[in-house]
DNA sequence: CATAATTTTCATTAAATACTGAAAATACAG
DNA sequence: CTGTATTTTCAGTATTTAATGAAAATTATG
């Protein structure tokens, strides 16, 4: 085993509990454990990696570190870097907290708000001219739910599309 | 076949679409299907119902329905109601779209922002005196993220305790 | 107390999701 | 073109999560 100093390897132990932990949390966030935790990996690497590397670190099969490494580079989180001289794909992630939290906000309300706020639509729609007290209810329930969603909707899009400084004006102003 | 009006069929099938389409929603928002299902059939549904007559709509065993029933009176989206003259527990919906975002909102907080953000603790402690430069670039980039996620923390609960007035009049403040 | 209605539990089964590993496809260098 | 490094795909397997249904426990009723 490689000599090291305590220093690092009090660091190392920080670094895999950070990624086993985050991988852990990712499937609460309804990702997979490995996407998060390669995630996780990028997040604290101070250079990008190659899959191999990733593979290694993670004890991740090729496939599966492919298939994840492409859905980060699809969300946006993570960037696929070209090193010069050498053929293999590199990969760095967006390190930024703003940045990343308005990736993730955009996706989650691409996949959880937007399809509620057509079913919604859907439902108000084709209820709207029946007449009887029962109907109306219906009716009634999901314009509720409709006109609530619609709002997070605008709202999300509102402060993802802000810049940091004026997001931390806004947030501070509501947390005084 | 029973006989029914036009009208009363479209409104069956507006149900029918809604509840279906809720559950199918409910697995992205990692909640069980039958879970969305239930809780969308009683938020439209005008009166409480038993275990039974939601068995009978979902076409979902006992302990599925049970269970579910029971997860759902946990996050206090549904009550359980006693009706004089009957044993059986009969539950209703909560239907203000206000208490229900404030519910969901408290539940993801505890299960998705709060075990985040005491790893991040954690891991910036445990760092927080190396010196190496790769150990700072750990540790500031912990701080980064515990920095925003106690930030989110702390905005999720201040609007969750907002009456829905003053959220609104926050909200079309931010939109405007 | 006996019994009937209802709720609750839980071992088993089914369904959904994630991962593996090897083979096929692609990209590049000589 | 040929051989090699690398990426991509995908059928098969494993893991995780949800649902079933029957049995046990509980609760009310006469």
């Amino acid at each position: 085993m490689k000599i090291m100093k305590v220093e690092t390897n009090r660091l190392g132990q920080a670094k895999d509990e950070f990624i086993a932990q985050w991988g852990a949390l990712g499937t609460q966030w309804g990702i997979s454990r490995t996407m998060a935790q390669i995630h996780a990996l990028l997040m604290i690497s101070p250079r990008a990696m190659c899959t191999d590397e990733v593979m290694e670190e993670l004890a991740a099969s090729r496939g599966n570190a492919h298939s994840n490494l492409k859905e980060l580079v699809n969300w946006g989180l993570v960037r696929m870097i070209v090193i010069k001289g050498d053929r293999r794909d590199f990969y760095e992630a967006e390190k930024d907290v703003w940045q990343i939290f308005t990736i993730i906000a955009r996706e989650r309300k691409r996949r959880e708000i937007e399809p509620a706020l057509s079913l919604l639509n859907k439902c108000a729609e084709e209820t709207k001219d029946l007449r009887s007290a029962e109907a109306k209810a219906f009716h009634n329930q999901v314009k509720q739910l409709e006109e609530f969603v619609g709002f997070a909707s605008k709202m999300s899009d509102r402060i993802s599309s802000m810049k940091h400084g004026l997001a931390l004006q806004l947030a501070t102003k509501i947390l005084s």
